[in-house]
DNA sequence: CGTACTATTGATAGATATCAACGCTGGTGG
DNA sequence: CCACCAGCGTTGATATCTATCAATAGTACG
């Protein structure tokens, strides 16, 4: 199997041999951390950069009411903390979802990656992708119903786990509960359970356990609105399948 | 009038005389640009990087049903697209909300930055501010409800415009339509207005024509959960305040 | 002094949250 | 291996919030 960062890399742009053996080595080194553990919390001194391998991790902040909003994924091939390290404090907190596979890349790795333009240019596409998908989480939340809220994301972790190859046809493996999908389209779990129902019902999707199939993937993105744009994939066509 | 990039990248860390002085050669050639033009539409490759010196601008996406969410706030000394120019096209649109002074800076300007590196770290800062602050418009939309959500805006921006100089004591210019404040929070103009009248009628704020008034930071700071660790400024005491 | 936004108000509809309960499942200890 | 427990998914009834629709009143501006 091919090194999932380099893959996810290469969907903007190829990258040297020599980048590449740079990058496998840096994975080298990862430790499993169990599900629904804090890998950095809120006010905490950023320190080395963190990249998950495997499974679900995310970005969340907890507000005085006990209430929580989760504002990002992080799937396998994606970086916590890139470039936070300028900041004195973390402000917010990353968790795992889902048992996880996590390396931590020393902080001078990543300022020696200057010199290598390909690679620098790689990463800072990663990270423009995770700003413009912060975005797009805005615009869903802010002014899309609740099924097409949920619908949209849906289409993409789709689209974002296929860049790593961990989906199958159209379907792949979301490890996630219902309150946290909640917690993440700003909805309640009661009312994201209804929603999936209608989804379900409308012969969009099939989610059973863990296991999400999309039954159309053309109506569903015409359904929620969804447009890869800013993804800022460089040839959408291009990826290959690959079941884990 | 110190410049007023200097002042804002100065909340960060201090800057070098030689820096300042390339900051305020950089800021020479401004030119005024209308309210409500379309500065950089969705779908245009990125060109040079611009700044704003003057007025309000946002970033926003319009949806198939007409409906629009803004994303970002651009006022004075914000950077449009500080890194984009990586990327192929734009993914939103930016946009003047109100007369504009904008300076457009050469991208060579902004590549050559790294060799200031001062400078080079204080521009990743003000953009892992952005990242920052979407973040938190996010969980403003996703999880407090509506009166909380304007008054959080508001506090921002208290906060955001005196780190350049444009409040008097807890009040500023807020050239900003109501629908547009719907847009912002994902809220209807009806509903926007609603609310402003139930803050007026709580004694937190006082808002004729375009002037904002903070009768009470303190108070409103406490009702809508606004804490500003997410704006990473270096000495949350020590800025000055002046009037225009 | 019109004209066109913008702000405001009232009445009503629709979406989403809340509260409460129940069944299912997977894991765990006896 | 079974009994228990805790978390998760599901359902129903109801309350609350926010949107929608429609109209009126300010306000700015040419």
């Amino acid at each position: 199997m091919a090194n999932l960062l380099t893959r996810k890399l290469e969907a903007f742009a190829p990258l040297s041999e020599a980048d590449r053996h740079l990058l496998d080595a840096v994975i080298r080194e990862a430790r499993d951390v169990g599900s629904r553990e804090d890998l950095i919390r809120e006010g905490d001194a950023p320190g080395d950069v963190r990249l998950i391998l495997a499974g679900f991790a995310c970005r969340y902040k907890r507000l005085a009411d006990g209430r929580r909003q989760i504002m990002a994924y992080l799937v396998p091939g994606d970086f916590c903390d890139l470039h936070v390290f300028i900041l004195k404090a973390m402000d917010h907190t990353i968790a795992t979802l889902s048992p996880c596979r996590v390396v931590e890349i020393p902080r001078r790795r990543i300022l020696e990656m200057p010199e290598r333009p390909a690679l620098a240019r790689a990463l800072w596409w990663a990270a423009l992708v995770d700003e413009a998908t912060l975005r797009e989480w805005l615009v869903n939340i802010g002014a899309r119903p609740a099924e097409q809220r949920v619908a949209h994301l849906l289409c993409e972790l789709l689209l974002r786990l296929r860049t790593v190859g961990l989906t199958n046809h159209d379907s792949y493996e979301l490890p996630i509960t219902q309150t946290e999908l909640a917690d993440t389209v700003g909805l309640t779990n009661v009312h994201v359970n209804r929603v999936l129902q209608r989804l379900r019902g409308d012969g969009l999707i099939t989610l059973r356990g863990k296991h999400l199939v999309i039954l159309d993937v053309e109506r569903l993105n015409a359904f929620s609105g969804f447009t890869p744009n800013y993804l800022h994939l460089a040839a959408p066509n291009s990826v290959a399948e690959q079941s884990h």
